[in-house]
DNA sequence: TGTTAAAAACCGACCGAACTGTTTGTTAAT
DNA sequence: ATTAACAAACAGTTCGGTCGGTTTTTAACA
């Protein structure tokens, strides 16, 4: 016999659509968003899918809702890292390093590609993802040019020497998915580095 | 009465094929991998789903054998370009222009790219894709190495370098689906050849 | 060369599985 | 008692795969 808490509407709605938001980012990350299904989330989630439906009516509510979730985790996360290139306590290698190794590792990259490239084939998707993208690269931007100066600055900018970088990312992280070799991406990253160590450099500490 | 013609078996089992591999990449790039099914296919290439089930029995066939059609649609667009560049009918940025526009506008990349992602969460589509992508890169690196020279070699290789091309244009595509702006995708484009310029540069024409 | 059996290509109906959205009923909080 | 949260069954659709039957081509043979 469990004991049962005693909890407030809030809180409940709170905790279920917490474990439900977990689920779906967990889903995508696992199985891809052509095996994701609103019952295999609900599952995930250890939530009924009565409860599902409740708080996310439909398939697409509740993508939206996680990748809102996605993107808050992804910036927080860069900045954070940022954060602590700006105090110094991380120099421009291993900001790289950091950041790739959350592309890689952390579970809102993939599932965010996956949610994109659904988007491309989905007309109200798109519709409800391009805001929160453009709200995301504007935050990028925001912690980047805060962090990073360009060496000339007319040639390329600090904002599209980042673009390059994210871009390089992108592309690395989805040729990742059917070539897995640890020793090409230090290789890739290490010339990521070079190349863009040309045009731009972290702001002087404690400036 | 339309006159009958009389095609050979081969013919017909040829013809048949072609329809379906086009309408299989046609409806990747239109609709996307989740709203691809195999009687949408049979549909758009005009053809009957018995006649598809005879060729390819499983949809996975089908997605496997369109994906090496794209694959050699790509490796030869490629090598046709780069012939360009190294006959001087084409110079360092017509080169960069003419692959991005490929990329941007053809229909293989983002079939291929719906491939790739859907592959992330089928064990066994990703088994049979990844000597298909490995051979595909082999061919990309050839080509590249039979036309640009590294400046520095011991920083970046020519290898690398293209490595990086390649997945800036890869993310660019992906930004490319909800970030429609062709201000923003000339001005990275722009960034990427100065970037590049630095450390590789086109063989001598004629040499 | 004309005939015909076998093989290949093609056709379309059918089946079970899975999925999304809906609805009706129950429990917990206010 | 009223409302929100949760539960579970149901309905309509779509999809991939299977299968029996038909048409076209091929090839063996008289």
């Amino acid at each position: 016999m469990t004991v049962q808490k005693r909890r407030t509407q809030d809180q409940r709605s709170a905790e279920t659509r917490k474990l439900l938001l977990a689920a779906t980012i967990q889903s995508l990350m696992e199985v891809g968003y052509a095996n994701t299904s609103t019952a295999g989330i609900a599952r995930r989630a250890g939530v009924s899918r009565g409860a599902q439906t409740h708080h996310y009516p439909g398939k697409m509510d509740l993508i939206v809702a996680a990748t809102e979730e996605m993107f808050a985790i992804f910036s927080d996360g860069l900045e954070a890292l940022a954060a602590e290139l700006r105090a110094g306590r991380l120099d421009y290698d291993g900001f790289f390093e950091a950041v790739w190794d959350n592309v890689l590792k952390g579970d809102w990259f993939y599932s965010s590609l996956e949610i994109i490239v659904a988007a491309r084939g989905d007309e109200e998707l798109r519709r409800h993802l391009a805001p929160l993208i453009l709200e995301l690269h504007e935050k990028f931007e925001a912690t980047w040019s805060r962090s990073f100066v360009a060496t000339a600055p007319g040639l390329v900018s600090a904002r599209v020497a980042m673009n390059l970088v994210m871009n390089v990312f992108r592309g690395m992280a989805v040729q990742a998915v059917l070539r897995r070799d640890e020793r090409y991406f230090r290789e890739m990253l290490q010339a990521l580095k070079t190349v863009i160590a040309v045009h731009v450099r972290p702001v002087e500490p404690g400036k």
